[in-house]
DNA sequence: TAGGCGTGGAA
DNA sequence: TTTCCAAGCCT
């Protein structure tokens, strides 16, 4: 049996010498050759991007870096921000507790460590909204410790290199000693960048361009066929449907009524339309008494792990109402659609296209 | 520890 | 249309 192992330090190097050629430029990234010149990362912006990157597409996280850093260049910039200026402009990025760790994180930052992030793993992993994958990829990005970084990149990479066909989540522990053996001390900022890029763009899911990868010829799965089928999973539940009611109110001078949600839970901390509980047969609850009138077209939206469809209920807001507990009056002059989450935007683009 | 937690693009 | 999945974390 081949043992790949005894080859690492060739495997590091074929890789790395893959990545100085197609490295993809990236807001966040220091290219291979600046970073051979010897500028260094921020580590403020590499654990902003981190954090967006976390169950998202470099393509979604893009305008939302460009967003951040350009209105708080600096973690203290961050720190110092109001929490609903921050959950606005996170919103339709989705995850919206990593935006209550991230300003959490930027705050313990400013405080108690004067402002600069630490510089080991376990330094890292004890901070809000930082898990063993951000805290190895600031590590080896950002200070260029040798820290071995496991994402579904690295997962498929790893299944597919060694051909293990045991399914994750289970196989993870085998994954991650594969890859830490792979792991080089030398440029292992870019060699965890590397592994990740050839995940994301040869090493793809359904159809992976194994003639053109730097590891086609050690790749055990390539050489048995079995490349496309890994890594293997374990069967996930289907979603079921629920139903709901959001009633939009808006005054003649243009005011809206809205919700801050609760801090826990499903779209937490976001603002949002009032509304009944999601469930198979939720009852009707408008949030004061009025003519409300059905806008005709349902909200159709898909959540983690479950299917919504709204009813989209509106009426006007009297001048006089009297805001009941936990509801908003936003005027005309600060009421933003884009500070919405992507399902009440969807209810406020219905009423707004009827 | 297994489930909760968004969204949009690709196939 | 549906399913899969993307640089995961928290409880």
């Amino acid at each position: 049996m081949r043992d790949l192992n005894d080859e690492a330090p060739g495997l590091s190097d074929q890789i790395l010498a893959w990545y100085d050629v197609h490295a993809r430029a990236l807001p966040w990234r220091i290219s291979p050759a600046d970073r051979a010149a010897g500028i260094a990362p921020d580590p403020y912006r590499i654990w902003l991007s981190e954090v967006m990157l976390q169950q998202t597409t470099v393509a979604a996280v893009k305008d939302y870096f460009h967003r951040f850093t350009t209105r708080w260049p600096t973690v203290q910039d961050l720190a110092a921000a109001e929490d609903g200026d921050v959950m606005g402009e996170w919103a339709g990025l989705g995850y919206y507790a990593r935006a209550r760790n991230l300003l959490k994180c930027a705050r313990v930052i400013a405080k108690e460590h004067a402002g600069v992030f630490p510089s080991t793993y376990d330094g890292l992993l004890k901070l809000p909204g930082i898990g063993p994958y951000t805290a190895a990829a600031i590590s080896s990005i950002a200070y260029d410790l040798p820290e071995t970084v496991l994402d579904g990149n690295v997962e498929r990479v790893m299944a597919r290199l060694y051909n293990i066909d045991a399914p994750l989540p289970g196989s993870k522990p085998l994954l991650k000693d594969r890859a830490a053996a792979l792991t080089p001390d030398r440029r292992p900022g870019d060699y965890a960048q590397a592994v990740m890029d050839l995940g994301a763009t040869l090493c793809s899911p359904k159809s992976p361009a194994c003639g053109i990868c730097p590891w086609r010829d050690p790749c055990l799965a390539r050489i048995a066929g079995t490349a496309t089928a890994l890594p293997q999973k374990t069967p996930k539940k289907p979603k079921p449907t629920r139903r709901g009611h959001v009633y939009l109110a808006r005054a003649a001078n243009g005011d809206w009524l809205l919700e801050r949600r609760p801090d826990k839970g499903l779209l937490g901390g976001m603002l949002g339309w009032p509304g009944s509980e999601w469930s198979e047969t939720p009852a009707p609850t408008p949030p004061f008494e009025s003519d409300w009138q059905d806008l005709g077209t349902e909200v159709r939206h898909t959540f983690t792990h479950f299917h919504l469809i709204l009813q989209v209920m509106v009426t006007e807001l009297p001048t006089q109402f009297p805001p009941a507990e936990g509801h908003l009056r936003v005027s005309v002059d600060d009421f933003r659609p884009s500070d919405l989450p992507t399902v009440m935007r969807k209810a406020f683009d219905l009423w707004q296209g009827q």
